[in-house]
DNA sequence: CGATGGCTTGAATCGGCTCAAAGCTTGTGG
DNA sequence: CCACAAGCTTTGAGCCGATTCAAGCCATCG
């Protein structure tokens, strides 16, 4: 069986990951001004020196946007784009498709990297939208370009960073081909309070969920109508409830086990030195 | 309108993959014994030096298995499988869900790598089955290391691949999200009509699917019996036929043209260096 | 030749869609 | 401070596409 049994297993990871036992940051590296989430996420799960994470944070605030509601990050068709952080606010990434139908692909909450393959691709076909009012760094191609010279370590970070972006793509895609409405929409619910936890964006039982329930449609592949239709019954199950803008979670091992809720993808207790012999090697740059 | 007009959009692409023109293939490289499909593609898209690509072809013969049908190269739930890449033959990549259901997640045809990240993953989730008798390759998690160590280009060219690996998906999900059963047969058929025409699989207008179509069902998220009736549209509508385990294409834009499909997102004329300035030196390992 | 496994088809059912109207909020201007 | 407008949410009725389950068909292989 892949469900969580209870809320416990969840609160532990997020004790762990947000709160502060990081195995190696230590007391050796009070760090930057203010370390961005993005910083502190690549560093619990990869190897990075002190410096290295310095020159990241350093890169990440030379281009910060206070942009406002739904306004874009880059448009389909348009030429490649720069690499946008996420250090505030929610974010997603769609699809337009003929007949005017819409379909998400990722939401971005902070600390989280906007479509990295998105500096290789030579138009993208995918637009990204701000959900709330957010901050957003910048970096031109030039800037990663450097920073990837000037601390190799960071290949591996990315590759780690990449390969959970699309582990979550690829769970999405699972989500919408072989569940139902009220399993999707759950399973949707759940990553996205797990996600939220993990940045510290999780009040008690509560989350402020910035979206309309035509985001979460579009991500759910269901209209806007049946989507209503679902978050009632997970209502009238005593899953969740609403108030002004945020979700009340009454039951979130309740709503695991119907989504059949498993949060290994997410890669959010994983470190990539500990778990596999060779990786530390594996996509570093420097010999050795 | 992302409507592709005709068919000769299409050959036009697959004559400049296939048969020879590749602007930075000179005659100053004959090649080792026989170049993988993998090093050619790669070849194609990303620089490599003659060195790097008998590095590479080197690496390739050292582990090549003849597996049969339905065999598997990595069970979900396993220890980090080896690398394995396609030299023959089709395979699938899965999940399994609660209730018996089933979801490919991928194709992986000739050149193909299945699956970069499973490398740096610590427990897969998916499995991965060969289709139809095959021959793979095989590379340790030391063997990457170390072609990677002594081949510094090739960490460019396997982003490339991982990126085009990453876009199938999203196309897939968008696929199975927002479009009817019909328009996502044909949206998939026309994918491996594509792919298969740049690996020389294509033979005029006909094509061996070593698929059931029970796999075929578990790719666009349908049941075996609505798959039937719309390969039974489809073929009514005289847009394709089937004879022996072939697939004849009749009408290959018309098929396009019902999908709204659009071969960008896979890759199949992008030149790494030639598309972004910068790109070059982007996720270059070596320092300048 | 029968057995097996995949393909094909039918009838009934159900989940999610469409379209439309009515409630609610939120913000804006009088 | 109220009135109105705009946009989001909620709900209903009817429909359609895809599923389920079952049976019959057709190749292939022992």
């Amino acid at each position: 069986m892949l469900v969580i049994r209870a809320r416990e297993t969840l609160v532990a990871t997020s004790v762990n990951l947000v709160s502060g036992h990081m195995p190696h940051m230590t007391a050796d590296a009070p760090a930057a001004p203010r370390e961005p989430l993005l910083v502190r996420k690549l560093y619990r799960h990869s190897p990075l020196s002190h410096r290295d994470r310095v020159g990241l944070t350093r890169a990440l605030s030379l281009d910060i946007r206070s942009v406002r509601t739904r306004s874009t990050l880059g448009e389909a068709g348009a030429a490649p784009r720069k690499l946008a952080v996420m250090l505030e606010g929610w974010a997603c990434c769609y699809r337009l498709l003929p007949g005017g139908r819409r379909q998400l692909v990722a939401y971005y909450l902070p600390g989280d990297i906007c479509d990295l393959h998105t500096l290789i691709t030579p138009r993208p076909d995918t637009s990204i939208v701000l959900l709330a009012g957010a901050r957003v760094a910048r970096l031109s191609r030039e800037a990663v370009a450097a920073l990837l010279r000037n601390h190799p370590a960071l290949s591996r970070a990315l590759w780690w960073d990449a390969r959970i972006a699309s582990s979550i793509e690829r769970e999405w895609l699972v989500n919408l081909a072989r569940r139902d409405a009220r399993e999707r929409v759950a399973h949707i619910l759940c990553e996205l309070i797990a996600r939220a936890e993990t940045v510290g964006e999780l009040d008690g039982d509560s989350l402020a969920v910035p979206l309309m329930q035509a985001d979460l449609a579009d991500a759910c592949g269901l209209t806007p109508a049946h989507l209503n239709r679902v978050l009632r019954l997970l209502r009238e199950q005593g899953l969740i409830a609403w108030r002004d803008r945020r979700m009340l979670i009454l039951d979130r091992s309740g709503l695991a086990e119907l989504a059949y809720f498993s949060p290994a993808y997410l890669g959010l207790d994983e470190r990539a030195d500990a778990q596999t012999g060779c990786e530390a090697t594996l996509f570093s740059p420097m010999p050795g």
